[in-house]
DNA sequence: GTGTATAATTAGGCATGCCTTAAGAGGGTA
DNA sequence: TACCCTCTTAAGGCATGCCTAATTATACAC
């Protein structure tokens, strides 16, 4: 078995690799607010332990066992999150910090009876997808809200998970999975946008915009 | 903030100083599994900390505060295994071992939620009583069974909660907490004794009905 | 009272996972 | 080419929590 530690590793390897490319042992280090001499030697051990690959200069990257491990990793944190907004009522900016803990002293067993009991979902409350117990966890396509032109209307897909005041502002717009929303003005030079979400409209900065992943329709 | 490690300690000298008398180091060691010498590591830890009071060829005893932290954890030991069972659907052998990890991960914040969702309950899947979100925690007095004569009738409060093994074979003779049972022969000699339990007729080994605690009818 | 078994402690180590400091390697630019 | 900056690695440390072996303290029995 891994430790915390070393599951915490293959979970951000995986995040940051989500893009194809290896990750460099500097921006492991930073996401895990580790010094890098320290991400240096627990990426030895990880590639001793065959669940990663290292090339100095290139990055890091999972092996199928490092990403069959960070995948369950990142299941067992997302139904946690689950159980907490949906069954134990709490909101969806306080749950990323508890899964994080939960994530790590959860069974096979439980995994498996958490998703029976949420009815297999397919997402996070933040949207983000739910890997299945095989390990497989397909991302649906997207763009984020700033590429949008006026008069586009799309539904959110996710939203960013580990920033709490964003969610709990994001939460008083009723922006959130599954809504649909309309651009009714985007402002040029990477101005803000103006956007309807439901009988509301705001006004969203660019930067903020471009966090929130959508599917035009 | 105290360790997961110094959470067990705390733990399990209070389960051990239920009589009231201070736990030797020894009987604390073996308990956790542990050396002697790394007991008593910890314990001077806990004792600079205040949470233990300890004297040589005494022993070991909570502080107030100690004994807040302790009922705290088993406070959170005991909900997780009301939400495993009686929401996950994980038979009672299957809950201790989990919920000992579980406890170690759980926030106040968490903690409150299981309670209300759980309805406040009084006791674990076991039988044994739930400490207060103020700390309280009133055990109900009872005898082992083993102690019944012939003819008597009595409810089941507790059975141990850590032996898995025994936990199968008792929900297979459906010996749980509320159950009523009666006691038809106490053979003599510290022999079985045979109870009724719902319709059906049992033998029971002196040793395994002195683990059961009942009030008498 | 004294001896002995048991309990406790000291001394010294090991693994994990983090750190800082400082030295070496790679690559781009003046 | 030489310099510089960043990335990487080596060396040495620290805290936690565990260990064994050897020593010392205590309590209880005779």
């Amino acid at each position: 078995m891994v430790t915390e530690s070393a599951e915490e590793y293959l979970e951000a390897i995986y995040k940051l690799g989500e893009e194809g490319q290896p990750v460099a042992l500097s921006t492991l280090a930073e996401c895990l607010e580790i010094s890098s001499v320290s991400a240096n030697e627990m990426v030895r051990k990880l590639v001793e332990r065959k669940l990663v690959l290292y090339e100095p200069y290139k990055g890091v990257s999972l092996t199928p066992a490092g990403q069959a491990k960070a995948l369950a990793v990142i299941r067992r944190h997302r139904l946690w999150e689950r159980l907490l907004t949906d069954v134990l009522d709490l909101s969806w900016d306080q749950v990323h910090e508890e899964a994080c803990r939960l994530e790590h002293a959860t069974s096979p067993l439980v995994e498996e009876r958490l998703a029976q009991l949420l009815g297999e979902p397919k997402t996070c409350p933040h949207g983000h997808p739910m890997p299945t117990a095989e390990g497989e966890m397909a991302v649906e396509a997207g763009c984020p809200l700033a590429e949008l032109t006026a008069g586009q209307r799309a539904r959110v897909l996710r939203v960013p998970e580990g920033d709490d005041a964003l969610l709990r502002y994001l939460a008083t717009l009723g922006l959130k999975p599954q809504v649909t929303v309309q651009v009714e003005v985007a402002a040029p030079f990477q101005g803000p946008l103006t956007v309807q979400v439901g009988e509301a409209r705001h006004v969203l900065g660019r930067e903020l915009a471009s966090q929130i992943v959508v599917r035009p329709l």
